[in-house]
Formats: C-alpha cells, structure tokens, sequence
DNA sequence: GATAAAACGTA
DNA sequence: CGTACGTTTTATCC
C-alpha cells in the first residue's frame, strides 16, 4: 500500500491533522501585507488578498502536513451575537475599496484545490472554526486553529493548538496551553473568563476599567472561574473591586458573547474536510484570469512531490520507562545492540529547546522516559546508560543532543553512529540531512506515525504525550541506522564516521558550549563609528547625483550609474548590469566619478556594520558568542559556521581587522592563540600531483609562489617582482578551482592572450600539477565520484550530463574536491589529536574556533609556550604528505593580536 | 507574506 | 567563463 503526503485520502496509515482557518482574519493579514496596487488583473479587479492567502496557505500546507483542512468565512448578515449586542464588533473601520470581491475569489480558489469553505447565516466564523475543532478532537485528529482572533484561545486543549499569527505565519510556534499561561497566567480554560473581564477592543467588548491580565487572572486563580469570582465578588477589595462590581453586567455579557458555539448543525462532516488534490484544470482556468504565474509553479510543486510509504512491520510496543529498575531491566533485555536514541524536546518561549524526554528503540522494543516525571533514582539509572561506553546508541544529529543533554547535565558516549552524519558522508551533496527526509529516501517510511501500526495503542496517539513522536524519531534512527551503516561501509566510509566525524561531534559541541568572549564596549565604538562612515558616504554619494536614491539597492543604482550618469555598461545579470564591487572598481578607473568612491566607501561601511550588529545580537548571556558548526552541510567535508557565521569575520581591510580585535580571552584566561596551516591547499596540491619541483621547493622551505614565479617567467628567484609573485599565486590558487585563461585574465586584468600564456609555461615547469588535474577529472567521469586523501568521496552524477554548464560546473567541483576536502579532513585530524593532546597533559587551555585551516584556543595562565608545542606538533603531524606542513602560531589578546 | 536575486565577508 | 560556505537587503509577485 503506498500513499502520500498532503494528498492522503481513506487511507488510515497517516496520523490525521486539521487545519482550521478563519478566512476573513487570514484574508485581511494578506490584504494589509502586499499593496493592493501591485497586485490586480487587467479588468482591474485588485487581487492582494487572494494572493497572499493563497502563497500562505501553501505555506502552512507545506509546513504542518495536515490531513484535513477546513476555511470558515464570516458573513455580513447579522448574527446572534449583533442581535444580543448590536454594538458588537461595532467601531471597526470601513473594509477598504481595494479589498471587494477578494473574499469571493478566495473562496472560488478553495474550490478550484477542493478545500472545503463554509459559512453560516447568524453565526460567526469563530463558532465554525470552534465546532470543526470539536469534531477533529472527536475524530482522533490533532487540530490547528489559524486565527487572529484571540477568543480561539478557549479551544486550546491536549489535542488542539492555535497558531496565532503575530506577522506572518512562518516560523512561530503555534499556541499551546503553556503559551498561553505564560502570556495571560491562566489556562486556556479559563481565558475566555479572563477576556471577559479584561475585555477585547476588537470585538468592541469593554471590561472592566482598571482590570488587565494579571489583575483578572489573579482573581481567576484565587475563585477558579470567573463564577468563583462573581460568588465572591464582594470580598473584592479596592478600586478595583468597586470596578468590578460597577460593571458586572458587562462582565456577564462579555462572557456569553465571548463563548464559542462548538456543536454548530453544520452541513459537513469531519470526513468531507480531507485534503485531496487541487483540481488542476480549474486552478489553471482561475489562475489564468487572476493573472497568477509563479503561485501556480508553488501551487503544483506542493502537490506535485508524492513521497511514497512502504508498508511497515508495527513499531516495537512502547515501554514506559519511570523507575531505575524499568530503566535497567530495559536496556538489559536489548543488551548487545545499538539502541536508536531521540531527544525529546519542547519549545522555550525564547526559541529554545528543553530535553523532556528519551525515546529509546531496540530492534524489537521501544521505551520512553518522561525525564520531567522522573525521579532523582531513575534519572540516575539512565544517566548511567546515557554515559556508558558499552552501551552502544545511535541518534540523529549527534551534536545536538550531546548539547541538550549536557545542558540538564546528562552526559551521552557511547554513541556508534549519527545517522545525519552517515546519511551526509553517503551523499554529501545533500541539502538536508533531517531525519524526515532520509528516513523518507533512504527507507521509504515517514517520520509522521502510521497509526495502524499502532495496532490501536494509546502509546501511538500523537496528542499531547511527547512519547510517540519522540519514539517514532527513534524507531527511524535504529532502522537507519542499520540501513546506513550498510552504505557506509560500501563506500568506504566506516573509518570516517567512527574516527574523525563522531569523536569531531564532541569536539565541536563543547567549542560551541564555550563560545568565544567579546568586548561589548567595543562593538559598540564600532557601531558608532561605522554608522558615522555610512552617513557620510551616504551625503557625498547624494551630493555626486544631486538627489537621494537608495544606495543598498543594486536596481535604483542600475538606474543612476547606467541612465543617468550613462557610464559604460559592466556585465549582464540577470537583472540587467551588475554594480558588484569588481565592476565598480573598473567604472572608477575609467570615469573618476566621484558617485562611485563614495558608493564604495558606503558599501564597505554597511557590510561592516551589518557584521557588528550580527555579533552584537549574537551576544549570550555569558558575554560570549555561540556558533553553531554545521558538519553535514558543505560537499567538500568543510565545516560550516552559522547564527553567527565566525568563520567570515574580515580581515583583509584595516576597518575589518577592528572587528577582529573585539574578540577577546575571556575571565580566567591569560591571552588567545591562533594557529594555521600555510597554504594547505598548495601543499596537497603538490603532494597529491607529485610534483617533483613542487615537492622539493616545499621540503626546501622557499617562498613558494617566489619559486613558482622563476620558472614560470624563466628568471631567478631573487629577480621576481612582486607584480610577477601575484600573478602566479593568483594562478596557483585559481587551478584548484579549475580557473580557466579567460577567468585568469579577467581577474589579473591581462589580455586572455598572456594569461593563456603564462598557463602554459606553468604547466610547462609543473607538468605533474597539468596531468593531475586532468586526472582527477577523468577519474572522477570514471567512478562517479572524487576521493579525498582519507577516503571522503564526493559524488559528481553531472560530469555525464548533456548539459554544458552542469557538466563545467561539475568539472570544478571535480577538480576542488579532493583539495578542499584533504585539507579539511587533514584540519579535523589535527583536532582530534590536539584536544587529546590537551586531555593527556592536563592543559586547561581550550580550543574556541575553527576557520577551515585556523584554530583558535584560549590560553590558561601559564601555558601558552606548551600549548604552542602541543598545537605545533600535532597539527603539523595530521597527515604524512609528501611535504611539510607548516603551521604559523601567533599569541595576543584579542584574535586580531593573535594573528598580527 | 514568502521567495529569489544580488551583494560580499571568509578560506 | 574559479571552489566552498552564511547573512543581509531589496525586489518581485499581479
């Protein structure tokens, strides 16, 4: 049996999920998000709304999966509440010209995706959306409530979550009963008691005057209900109570009319709101008179991707895990294989993540641990299992659980495998390696529950419980895992995942616990400065045309530089001529405009002052920055570095280099110390090509690039100028990047003629580097793939396609892989053995940072000359290359000290 | 409101 | 028409 995604249909295998939609609040948040002028069809029909809850429905379908989805529209028609209360959401303002006839058209697009609307005469969309709630609850599903209206905050329950849109819709959590509590101090129960009390200007309600959330919930909590408060209403004390009780008729009223209808007589049944496939003809025929282009692309690509499921033997039945003796006679039954582990989490309100739980799957049993019930024995049991060696696990993202474990304290070893590691080293190329998607590719299973496999266990309820899900994930990572390691073993893998990227996952997380510290002061003066630098630029660049135009938009600037100024035209893109800095630097040369210097200048000082506001909002509260280092993302095996990136802090201009001076040694430290390989890249080049000339210039210590540029230019070393130097160190690098005499020519600005040229007398000296690069390529054509010296392979399926470009690009990456990629396996090695250089001698010092051929360490008092011999030493000794590696160490206080 | 494109910082 | 990344801002959609 097989199904898909969003287009399930009967089939009982997928847990079911109901999106319910308040049409008109979504409608208006689209209509008051894009200007009606953009957006409205030949006849003049105005289309903004349609367009923005179109683009956010697929948004939210693409997001939450559901099975289910129902809209509910609001009428003009008076409803039971107008009569009650003919003020009733009076006072509102008149709904905008531009946005007539736009509800109507929405609607007809539900039609046309078979997504069912409904609207009842005397009734609001609130109570529609309340009894669709009620009736996915009652049908098993778990419910989404999309409302802007905070009198959904009543149907919150185990089962049903309200996402309550603040901006857009993407990226906020929705709405749970924790939420709320932690918003209005009262449980969802009870909100509509706190919004009776409190009032709701939106709904022209007016509360009590005097009485906001804290007062009404204080109130609430101390009766219970607002009952409970109206009994006790005399013992209220203060201004407050005299408040109350002048106005306790509204409070009555406000809570009848606030109260949501949840058993409507509506015309359709749970079953009728399933998703099905948009009616293509009818969507294309709507969309042809709406006028919508790249909606329709989004559209389709969203019911276009069937993800297929296998039938699945039933997940392994779920133990509940509360005692240490549960714990040990658990893990004592599946002794002897690796037990998939997944870290349940729950969302902070800050972003955030909290551990509460453990999901554990064996072959043929699944556990789970609720860590917030458990006790101070059984958390002890399974801190013991968590760190045993000779417990063997495997998890997904391996790093990111060793973190949200350490952080409650728990230690995690003995962990076999991460199969986002596995997955990413199979297919590095990969975008994502989440555990969804593999799980999907590589098993053919989804991550989202069959419930018939359940066989009707409350264990597989995906309500409120964290359980299911959690132990679903870790069902996945020990099927995976089983699968993967297959894989990984086949390609030659094995030696790479369990010696260099899971003892690196460890690495990395405890530099990543650490941070670096800075100097906020600092950072400040910079902000200061760099603004003052903008501002100035900003008046000469204005000053040089004579009006104002925003510098930070290449398109305006298209218009100045290419229209008005009328200088010659740079290179095309894709929306008509770059103004990119290279081309700016060559306008300069050939007009003298003064525009261009200060649009330089202003283009310098917002890059820079954008990376000091990045850093500054990365600030902890520790007073130091928390990278993030990505190890299943680049192709080559680099690491990558994000939320902040520290692995692109400037350096090569004197402003720049003040940002690197505000990162600092921290409180307890004497000082920092940067080492980094020279020139890496060059060394594997002329290792892997076996170049003999190379090699021995290497071994013999020269001035590479001097050495390089006497054979190239047939002269002696000590008569090559510096202009020559350049132009071979730019060819040097530019070759492991498959840069061709056109690229060359263009980037030491020479004629194709003398670049082609100097090409060939390189290779001429060099001829080893000329039939290795060929080499590669032809290798790689051959195997499908290109190898690292350790093993790591890139796979290129483009080196065989028709088309010219991927296969030139294909090329490139060919030609780069294997240099890149040693280099980065050769500075993970050289981690490895410092950090166990550091465990072995008992040096405080750690290591802060990695910038793919530097390592970055704060410095205990007192060590910085062992460290250094310690650093030296091992990183010179993380690969036997037919050359030297050498490695440069600088100390000082700050990373810019440190590196100058 | 969501997404694509341009620009630019690092190795 | 040189590889590998991440972040920010603006323009676009009709």
């Amino acid at each position: 049996m097989s199904s898909s995604d969003v287009t399930s249909t009967s089939s009982p295998d997928i847990p079911q999920r109901l999106l319910v939609i308040d049409g008109h609040s979504m409608a208006f948040r689209a209509f008051y998000a894009l200007p009606p002028e953009n957006f409205s069809t030949d006849t003049g029909q105005h289309t903004n709304a349609v367009y923005g809850f179109v683009s956010m429905l697929i948004r939210m379908i693409a997001d939450h999966r559901p099975s289910h989805i129902g809209v509910a529209f609001d009428l003009d028609t008076p409803t039971f509440r107008s009569e009650e209360y003919t003020e009733y959401k009076g006072g509102r303002n008149k709904t905008p010209e531009e946005f007539h006839g736009q509800i109507d058209l929405i609607q007809k697009v539900m039609e046309a995706m078979n997504i069912a609307h409904l609207s009842v005469d005397g009734f609001e969309a609130d109570d529609i959306i309340a009894t669709l709630a009620a009736r996915g609850e009652q049908a098993g599903a778990d419910v989404l409530v999309v409302s802007g209206d905070r009198d959904a905050f009543q149907l919150i329950s185990d089962r049903t979550k309200v996402l309550y849109p603040k901006k857009g819709i993407s990226d906020i959590p929705p709405m749970d009963g924790d939420a709320v509590e932690a918003k209005y101090f009262v449980r969802p129960e009870r909100y509509s008691d706190l919004a009776a009390l409190v009032g709701e200007t939106a709904d022209n309600l007016p509360g009590v005057p005097g009485v906001g959330p804290k007062t009404a919930a204080k109130w609430l909590n101390l009766y219970g209900s607002l009952d409970g408060v109206l009994e006790n209403i005399d013992s209220i004390k203060g201004k407050v109570g005299d408040s109350l009780r002048a106005h306790v008729d509204d409070v009555k009223r406000n809570r009848r009319l606030n109260e949501l209808l949840r058993d409507m007589d509506l015309p359709v049944t749970f079953e009728a709101l399933e998703l099905s496939r948009p009616n293509r003809e009818a969507v294309e025929e709507l969309f042809d008179t709406l006028q919508f282009n790249t909606l329709r692309k989004r559209l389709f690509d969203l019911f276009g991707e069937e993800e297929v499921s296998v039938e699945e033997e039933p997940m392994p039945e779920l133990a509940r895990l509360s005692t240490a003796d549960a714990v040990a006679e658990w893990f004592a039954s599946n002794a002897g294989q690796n037990v998939g582990l997944h870290v349940a989490t729950a969302e902070l309100g800050d972003g955030g993540h909290d551990v509460v739980g453990l999901a554990f799957a064996a072959d043929d049993a699944t556990a789970y641990l609720d860590l917030e019930a458990a006790d101070a024995a059984t958390e002890q049991a399974v801190a013991g299992i968590l760190g045993s060696e000779s417990v063997p696990k495997a998890v997904h993202d391996f790093k990111r659980a060793y973190k949200l474990l350490a952080e409650r304290g728990l230690p995690l070893a003995g962990v076999v495998d991460d199969t986002m590691i596995s997955a990413y080293l199979i297919q590095p190329d990969r975008r994502s390696h989440e555990l969804a998607d593999i799980a999907q590719v590589h098993l053919r299973m989804s991550l989202e529950a069959p419930e018939s496999a359940g066989q009707g266990q409350q264990a597989f309820d995906f309500g409120a419980d964290p359980a299911a899900p959690a132990v679903r994930a870790a069902h996945l990572v020990n099927l995976l895992s089983e699968y993967l390691a297959g894989q990984v073993l086949q390609r030659g893998a094995a030696l790479l995942l369990k010696e260099m990227e899971l003892p690196l996952s460890v690495i990395l997380a405890d530099m990543e616990r650490t941070g670096i510290a800075v100097d906020v002061d600092r950072l400040d003066e910079l902000l200061e400065d760099f603004t003052r630098t903008i501002d100035q630029a900003t008046q000469e660049a204005y000053a040089a045309i004579g009006h104002e135009v925003n510098l930070s938009s290449p398109k305006q600037l298209q218009v100045v530089l290419f229209e008005e100024l009328e200088l010659p035209k740079t290179k095309k893109i894709k929306t008509g001529y770059t103004t990119d800095a290279d081309s700016l630097q060559d306008l300069l040369v050939k007009t003298q405009h003064p525009f261009l210097v200060a649009l330089m200048a202003y283009r310098d000082a917002t890059k820079l002052r954008q990376t000091v506001e990045g850093l500054r909002k990365a600030i902890a509260e520790d007073g130091r920055i928390h990278t993030t280092y990505a190890q299943t993302v680049a192709a080559t095996g680099r690491l990558s570095s994000l939320n902040p990136n520290l692995q692109n802090i400037p350096v090569r201009s004197e402003a720049g280099r003040r940002i690197r001076d505000v990162f600092v040694v921290g409180e307890g430290y004497e000082t920092l110390l940067t080492a980094d390989y020279s020139q890496i890249e060059m060394r594997i080049m002329a290792h892997l090509s076996g170049d003999e000339g190379l090699i021995q210039a290497y071994r013999d210590g020269e001035d590479l690039h001097r050495f390089v540029g006497s054979h190239v230019f047939d002269v002696a070393p000590e008569d090559v100028t510096s202009e020559m130097r350049a132009k071979v160190k730019a060819m040097s690098y530019g070759l492991a990047y498959g840069l061709s005499s056109f690229g060359l020519s263009k980037q030491l600005k020479i004629s194709v003629d003398e670049a082609r040229t100097l090409m060939k007398e390189y290779f001429n000296r060099f001829g080893a580097v000329r039939d290795y690069l060929r080499g590669v390529v032809e290798q790689a054509r051959k195997d499908g793939f290109t190898s690292t010296i350790e093993g790591r392979r890139r796979y290129l399926p483009d080196l065989a396609s028709d088309n010219r470009q991927l296969r030139d690009m294909a090329e490139r990456a060919a030609l780069n892989a294997p240099i890149q990629g040693s280099a980065a396996d050769i500075i993970k090695r050289a981690m490895l053995g410092v950090q166990q250089g550091l465990a072995e001698s008992g040096l405080k010092s750690r290591m802060l940072l990695q910038v793919h051929d530097e390592l970055l360490f704060e410095v205990a008092s007192g060590e910085a000359e062992a460290l250094e011999e310690l650093v030296r030493e091992r990183m010179a000794a993380a690969a036997e290359l037919a050359v030297p590696l050498e490695v440069q160490v600088g100390i000082g206080r700050s990373w810019h000290d440190a590196g100058h």
